[in-house]
RNA sequence: GCCCGAGUGGCGGAAUUGGCAGACGCUCAGGAUUUAAAAUCCUGUGUCCUUACGGACGUGCGGGUUCAAGUCCCGCCUCGGGUACCA
């Protein structure tokens, strides 16, 4: 008995794809040519999880699709593999995290391959992969010997950076240091996020709401000799060449935003007595608005500079550097407390505080450069050091944090903004200080400049500062440098020596490693276990490794090791050329495949991973290893696969049932009784249980009990996880790829659905049964497949199909292109004549989607060779229409009939066929027509009373 | 708070430029086949009224534009995601 059988198909058509090297990219593209990625996986220890297969497929849809209609196809596969997770399962296991790696590599090649997707498999890679990392250091060397040049908007080789002439004089070693002040890799002492009770230091990423991301422990910020990475030199490009991608557009925004650019002024208010104030005017406007920043003056950014005569006061951030010198002798100890008090703040406290305002006044003023007005300083932790200036004028009529200070501390509030006349905002309440307003609209209060709308004010504004030097107009951004080293074990090491004296203490010259000493791979270190303090594992490494000797001259290796993000900045590169030992890539091949056609992930990559992959990009592309200034053309982010619909419902502590909408979840994440904060239990129930009432889901066993109904996030502690493997086992390969296409529009989360995965395996068997003769004792084709001469019905549902099937695959809608299959199907199981030559093409539609079922059923139908390669099918316009169209007359817009006709008939013809009709006639009757709309083959509806 | 995205039957979801709401699948019900079951095939399945013929209502809610609105405009509500003192 032949019955579609995935579980013997799947695996021998699985090996003769790999025998037979059937998806091995061509080494020459001819004719068009198609790059489709997926973002590549961390290889878990967990293995693969069903929301993978989901971009996976697509992208395998797209490929398979590109190679039939002729185009030259790059699909690889490739694995993030450096990471926390192997290091610790490492420490806590004693083992090697390269060991682990590999394991959970070879457990999600296998899954893969079980899954039929049609990567060239000869190009996988790993980031942790020697010769891979090799070039991720190369890359790194790059950046190190690259600054950025403002004027051209470029990045350039070190070596032409200006130097000035007294820093040329000084000697070589000045230089050097001078150049390491420009590179886009550059040292610095940063605060990194230092986890006490891990022992560890965390990435900003492992940090959630000032808690480590494992077993919430609270974590302190503290300073750091760290790498960075210049990628705010990037920005405006980061954020203009979006418009050079076709991406969805809520991720161009989510980057914008990331990105955070804002235009406004820098404005300097004059320190030191008001007597002096007119002076220091007169020499600033002789001697020009300075670059770097006098004692004598308090420098602000701010966006609205138009709101200058409402500035009642100034802050400075905790850390800021003046905090000392604007601090009065009466004030000191209070500024220092306060002070004090913030550096040791945890992010979390600071989140917990952040809706009350606090700060002390310094003691000192500063002085309006428009109004001459003395305003009072004040230091308070809302204001960002790392921000603007980390100095703010503060106008509490108009900044909701600066009102809510001002309330606070009984700061005078200035309004100098009218709302729009339409606006709902209170004026007199305004006026009074009693409201803040933070939009635009005209000035008062503001002497020559009232009644001037926002904009023209800030211009003029502006204008006004810079021809007196007291200001000038500035941009700044909220991305910030990317803090680029860890203090890990598994991870790349830096290519970086530092030079150290003859006591062993460093120099402070660097030394790149040279390329044909690349690369430096990691060292073997007995154990490396946090031990409490911030030094990085590679601290423990031996000495020959740490301190090598370089013509005569004795060097410490950089022990930092580069963040999980590095490897995946430029893998879609090495796809291209895997094993070029010469060259990160051959500029040809680049030339040839760049850039990436089809990027399909998930959308929490949709800043951090992007950002930073279109940055080395565009560094490599200054620098001229790549043609291309975007890497991504098309991106798709698909959505999140969400566990199968659970219901839920509540019981007191007296096993009495308690209406959903009485609860509510408490700070710890438990349900508890909104009304006294009781603790629930959370009951799951049988979808027997429940029932529909209304638009709520209740009880069955009593109506006035609403229970919850939704899909949550799969999880290992919520147990509604899925796993694929389970799914292959019981399915096949062929329903798991057709069912996560099956499910909805690939960009949306959808919830799991058991019964759809058996929905799809019973499409397959319908598949196999409209080809195969079950009743057989061996394969062979049913009696009703033939070399019949098809009907014209039949053509006409082939080419519909095919087009339908094209055409959805180009957008991407797989969804619909599995239901027009189905119809397909549908339709043909009735037919006792199922003429061969109208079920190859069809094959041919399904075999991206099912490729196993296709081949199988390819080679019944008498082909001996992979259809991996048969051109796909064209279709005919004129086949793809009926001849005849059924057309609903309404009246008044609502159908009160339908004709059938030829298709092609006029609105005029339309009109006459509708009015003849007997029942309109019959309706009309006593009714005056007033007017007709005929829209050809669509419908017609009459206007009558 | 702010910024995105989404609300269509019991469920997942379909619906070129406004033009037959509910394609396709699941679920459920009835029937055929079978000794029986599974499998398969057929029929039905938005709500309400009606014995029936048929009719009324219906795309989160309230308004509007239009011959015609799931689709366009205005005002809300709910859910999901992101983000958070960025001046």
């Amino acid at each position: 008995m032949p019955k579609y059988n995935p579980a013997e198909i799947e695996p021998r058509w699985q090996r003769f794809w790999d025998e037979n090297k059937t998806f091995k990219t061509p080494t020459e593209v001819t004719g068009e040519k198609l790059y489709a990625l997926d973002m590549f996986p961390y290889p878990s220890g967990e293995g693969l999880h069903v929301g993978h297969p989901e971009g996976y497929t697509a992208t395998d849809i797209v490929s398979r699709h590109a190679r039939m209609v002729g185009k030259t196809v790059l699909h690889p596969m490739g694995f993030d593999a450096f990471g926390l997770p192997a290091e610790e399962h490492a420490i806590k296991h004693n083992a090697s995290p390269r060991e682990f790696t590999e394991k959970n590599i070879n457990t999600f090649v296998r899954q893969l391959k079980d899954l039929g997707f049609s990567y060239d498999w000869d190009r996988q890679i790993s980031t942790t992969d020697v010769d891979y990392f090799k070039w991720t250091q190369w890359i790194f060397l790059v950046l190190f010997d690259t600054w950025f040049d403002a004027d051209q908007q470029k990045g350039r080789p070190i070596s032409e950076l200006p130097i000035p002439t007294e820093i040329k004089e000084s000697g070589e070693d000045a230089v050097r240091k001078y150049q390491d002040e420009f590179r886009l890799a550059f040292e610095s002492h940063a605060p990194v996020n230092w986890c006490p009770a891990l022992g560890t230091v965390l990435a900003n990423e492992e940090v959630v709401d000032g808690l480590s991301d494992v077993g919430d422990h609270p974590v302190q910020r503290m300073p750091l000799r760290q790498w960075m990475l210049r990628i705010t030199a990037y920005a405006d490009r980061l954020e203009s060449d979006l418009d050079q991608v076709d991406w969805p557009e809520g991720i161009k925004k989510l980057q914008c935003d990331w990105i955070g650019r804002s235009t406004g002024a820098e404005v300097d208010f004059f320190i030191g007595d008001n007597d002096q104030f007119e002076p220091w005017k007169k020499t600033r406007t002789e001697n020009g608005f300075p670059r770097n920043l006098p004692d004598d003056a308090l420098r602000v950014y701010t966006t609205r500079p138009d709101t200058l005569y409402g500035a009642t006061y100034m802050v400075i951030a905790p850390e800021h550097g003046a905090v000392e010198k604007l601090t009065t002798t009466e004030q000191a100890p209070a500024v220092k407390k306060y002070c004090d008090d913030a550096a040791m703040k945890s992010d979390r406290d600071r989140q917990d505080d952040r809706t009350k305002k606090t700060g002390v006044f310094t003691g000192s003023y500063a002085i309006n450069p428009i109004n001459g007005q003395p305003v009072p300083i004040w230091v308070a932790d809302y204001v960002l050091a790392s921000y603007g200036t980390g100095a703010i004028m503060a106008v509490p009529a108009h900044d909701a944090r600066d009102f809510e200070f001002a309330k606070t501390y009984d700061l005078p509030i200035i309004a100098v903004v009218l709302p729009p006349a339409k606006s709902e905002i209170d004026q007199a309440k305004l006026m009074a200080g009693e409201i803040c307003f933070a939009g635009v609209g005209t000035a008062v209060n503001s002497e020559i400049y009232n009644d001037l709308p926002t904009d023209e004010f800030k211009n003029k504004i502006i204008e006004t500062l810079d021809s007196a030097a007291v200001g000038c107009s500035a941009v700044n951004y909220k991305l910030r440098d990317w803090l680029f080293s860890r203090q890990r074990f598994w991870g790349e090491p830096f290519p970086i020596l530092h030079e150290l004296d003859e006591a062993g203490n460093r120099t402070g010259i660097m030394r790149p490693v040279p390329l044909e000493s690349l690369p430096v791979d990691l060292p073997f270190v007995e154990d490396f276990k946090p031990h409490g303090r911030p030094e990085p594992p590679l601290e423990k490494a031996d000495d020959e490794w740490l301190y090598p000797v370089i013509d005569g001259k004795k060097y410490k290796r950089e022990t930092n090791t580069m963040p999980q993000w590095a490897g995946s900045c430029w893998y879609y590169l090495r796809f291209i050329d895997p094993d070029n030992a010469s060259a990160f890539i051959d500029p040809e091949l680049e030339k040839q495949w760049m850039p990436v056609d089809l990027y399909i992930g998930g959308a929490e990559h949709a800043v951090l991973h992007l950002l930073y992959a279109r940055f080395w990009h565009k560094v490599l592309f200054d620098r001229g290893h790549l043609h291309t200034p975007e890497p991504f053309k098309k991106l798709v982010n698909q959505g999140m696969i969400l566990g199968d619909v659970e219901f839920t419902a509540f019981r007191d502590t007296n096993e009495q049932w308690v209406s959903a909408e009485l609860t509510c979840e408490n700070d710890e994440r438990k349900t508890v009784l909104k009304s006294t904060g009781e603790e629930l239990h959370v009951v799951k129930l049988d979808p027997e249980q429940a029932e529909k009432e209304g638009d709520n889901f209740v009880l069955k066993s009593d109506q006035q009990i609403r229970v919850d109904s939704r899909a949550y996030k799969m999880s290992k502690s919520r147990g509604n996880v899925v796993n694929p493997d389970v799914i292959i086992a019981e399915y096949g390969a062929d329903s798991l790829r057709l069912y996560e296409m099956f499910m909805g529009p690939l960009h949306q989360s959808k919830p799991w659905s058991m019964a759809g995965v058996n929905g799809v395996r019973n499409f397959l068997d319908r598949v196999w049964r409209m080809l195969v003769e079950e009743k057989a004792e061996e394969l062979c084709l049913s009696s009703a497949v033939g070399d019949h001469s098809p009907t014209d019905e039949q053509v006409r549902m082939l080419h519909k199909t095919i087009k339908a099937v094209s055409k959805d695959i180009e957008t991407l809608g797989f969804n619909t292109a599995i239901s027009r299959m189905m119809e397909f199907v549908n339709f043909f199981t009735k037919q006792s004549e199922r003429p061969k030559s109208l079920m190859e093409p069809f094959i041919l539609l399904l075999s991206p989607f099912a490729p196993h079922l296709a081949e199988e059923l390819w080679k019944l139908l008498g082909n001996d060779s992979s259809l991996a390669y048969e051109p796909w099918p064209k279709f005919d316009e004129s086949l793809t229409v009926d001849a005849r169209v059924e057309v609903p007359i309404q009246i008044m817009g609502k159908i009160k009939s339908k004709v059938s006709i030829e298709r092609g008939k006029s609105a005029k013809e339309l009109e006459t066929i509708a009015l003849q009709d007997p029942k309109i006639a019959t309706l009309l009757e006593g009714l005056t027509v007033r007017k007709i709309i005929a829209v050809p083959d669509k419908l017609v509806n009459i206007v009558a009373n």
